[in-house]
DNA sequence: CTATTAGACTAGCAACTCGATAGGGTATAT
DNA sequence: ATATACCCTATCGAGTTGCTAGTCTAATAG
């Protein structure tokens, strides 16, 4: 399950994709705009900086700003600094591995088996997804449902 | 993350469809051939009992055994009976949908669309994985790694 | 019929996680 | 200097997880 802290970052680092380029914007901006806590936010901003996803400048003028472009953001990548690895066991992550004690052979683990094939689907989706992705995808829903309610009157 | 109770109940179920029809199992059998402390597969099982997966016997000569047959009890609808909803946020379940308030306009929201996919893909590959498809699966792993270390010896 | 077996059920608990808040400290621009 | 805005640590209530204890009840052997 995504924790809320993922969902808040996600959400922030969307609104910085769109508006990328276009110098800094304030944590209480963000937060205001997308009803988020904002002390929250502002430990999940922090987060991601030190994560180097992010960057900020102090003083007036300042605010966070993404520090690549957002085709070169995943949401795999923000997921896994925000809520740890994708994997459903830590005996099938890529980035976390860690072997089970009580399996005698992992190779031949039933539940393993599968759990990998969840976590590798996962991982296919969500680090081939970009930030620009995100934002490319809303913009043909919006077209889509602006057509179908053109029709519609 | 798949949690201990689901893990613990799959290791469980797997063993049952391994010996289907070969008669009832005790909870203390199973909980010390797979290393689950006792008490606590105990309340797995009478979960796994009410939501119809397993039936039980009492007495002596009793134990559980699967009320289907290996073929016709999928991954997913265990995980889902101990774990909850497979999809990674509310709002794009299938089984336990619920709407997001924050939310404005659920069909141009970005990160639902992104999530969407990824329930979708868990989904297909957990429903679409029988007990017996699992027992099959690694039955095959066994065969390929014993092939494998023969031809190292 | 009654002793034994084995599941059914309720309650509780220690440890941890989650979502959020408080209250300062520090760097920067005007 | 001083207002601005990010940096950092601590804390907290509520809920979840993994597990244990103890008792009750149904079924069967003898």
């Amino acid at each position: 399950m995504l924790s809320k802290k993922a969902k808040y970052g996600l959400t922030a680092l969307l609104l910085l994709a769109k508006e990328y380029g276009e110098g800094p914007i304030l944590i209480s901006d963000m937060a205001q705009r997308e009803g988020i806590p904002k002390k929250f936010l502002e430990l999940i901003l922090l987060d991601l900086k030190k994560q180097g996803v992010l960057q900020s400048k102090k003083g007036r003028g300042g605010g966070y700003f993404l520090s690549k472009a957002p085709e070169r953001i995943t949401v795999g990548h923000i997921i896994r600094a925000l809520d740890g690895p994708l994997a459903p066991l830590p005996c099938v992550s890529q980035t976390a591995y860690l072997k089970c004690e009580e399996c005698k052979d992992e190779t031949t683990c039933g539940i393993r088996i599968v759990m990998k094939e969840v976590r590798d689907a996962t991982a296919r989706i969500l680090d081939g997804t970009s930030l620009a992705d995100v934002l490319d995808r809303v913009e043909r829903m919006v077209k889509l449902t602006k057509e179908a309610s053109a029709y519609a009157i």
